[in-house]
DNA sequence: TAAATAGTGTCTCTAAGACACTATCAT
DNA sequence: ATGATAGTGTCTTAGAGACACTATTTA
């Protein structure tokens, strides 16, 4: 039992681990086993340690759920209206984490009833507390920094091609991008650079370049 | 005296009050009275009460210092690395206030010792806590929001002129803007209209047009 | 060969900056 | 008139989108 003279806060993490997957932006959620809100999905979470640090206690959830580390996160905002939960005071600090399409197959093994589920359909569907709102405000952050970051490389692999990214773009922003014109975009950018390395033998057509990302 | 069986954080808010007075971006700081950090500036803040929402609670301190509202108010980011306050576990959540240059007139009255400080001379002199971080983060912010919102529109009153609007600008980003272009571009931009009402004689050269933030 | 995909060329349009110019005030 | 400030015109440039075209593969 611990004791304060100051009001006494919980302080959790909830992550909105995406990626894309089938051609669908998903997002990571858990089967909540009781009250309140049983039944319902609800994002990845769970308390801070107190000698933890925030970003720490959000990697450390998801790894716990999914066994992969994101390859991206990042700060989003922090929850903490009175009453989001019913039980007592809790202030949530959500982060927005990114990763890449594999980490789908690792999801749910140690977690009994996690999975990785359609945000739209997720969203039509609602969630427990607040994390309707916490992962709508994910997926605006995501879109806006598509546009002038690279957050976008983070659901890909090591490798990939730009129609790969491409994809990612399409499916984040929901609308079909000019292949020829998101090329030049992209190799505008600095962000990432070929590797040189002769591609595999994809499909049918011309075979793509490979990039990486570019670090500096 | 409070209980809980979960380890126990106090919750804060930091706020980041910013106005351009004197042609230069001023911060509301307060100078500490003990240790830690006792003589040293620091941003107002404060415990945020067990009932209350954490805007709620940003916005109560400012008033408790300036006894003005912030015209724009938007969450920061939260900092809560351990050990951040020496004391016990912090974990605060940080607002970026815009005020209106009024609002330096009245601070400092009701709080013994808060004062609005030059962004630039506070970061040279370094803040208490991780202040330094928070106001670093705000102002970079600021900076940015300038280019795609209205933001800086929260540093003028009702009505203002597109000079007065173009020397905020040009305060924040601590470069010159061209008047004629900074005129299109503002204009160009639904986010302001002209009063139409005849504008009082300011000084020599030309009368402005008056404007004022358009709402929609 | 045809179909499919990768990548380039080219045109247009828009927005921003440089800078000359006009408009309207105080002195 | 002169100087100062407000606001417009015009030219150039950079970037994004539309879309035709070339390049390289599989079937």
């Amino acid at each position: 039992m611990y004791t304060s003279k100051y009001p006494i806060f919980s302080v959790t993490v909830d992550v909105a681990a995406l990626v894309v997957d089938e051609g669908v932006l998903k997002v990571l959620v858990v089967e909540r086993g009781q009250e309140p809100y049983a039944g319902r999905w609800a994002l990845p979470g769970g308390f801070v340690g107190i000698d933890e640090d925030l970003a720490d206690a959000a990697a450390r959830e998801l790894v716990e759920e999914t066994g992969v580390e994101a390859v991206r996160m990042e700060q989003l905002k922090t929850y903490g209206a009175p009453g989001r939960d019913p039980r007592s005071r809790v202030v949530s600090v959500a982060w927005l984490a990114v990763l890449p399409e594999p980490a789908v197959a690792t999801a749910g093994t140690d977690a009994a009833k996690a999975a990785w589920r359609s945000v739209d359909e997720l969203l039509a569907l609602g969630l427990a507390f607040d994390h309707d709102t916490i992962l709508r405000d994910a997926v605006e952050r995501l879109r806006g920094k598509l546009e002038y970051t690279d957050l976008g490389i983070a659901f890909l692999g090591e490798e990939f091609t730009l129609a790969q990214l491409r994809h990612v773009y399409e499916v984040v922003w929901d609308r079909e991008l000019d292949p020829g014109n998101f090329q030049r975009r992209i190799r505008g950018q600095e962000l990432v650079e070929p590797t040189g390395v002769t591609p595999a033998r994809t499909g049918r057509g011309r075979p793509p370049e490979l990039f990486r990302a570019k670090r500096d």
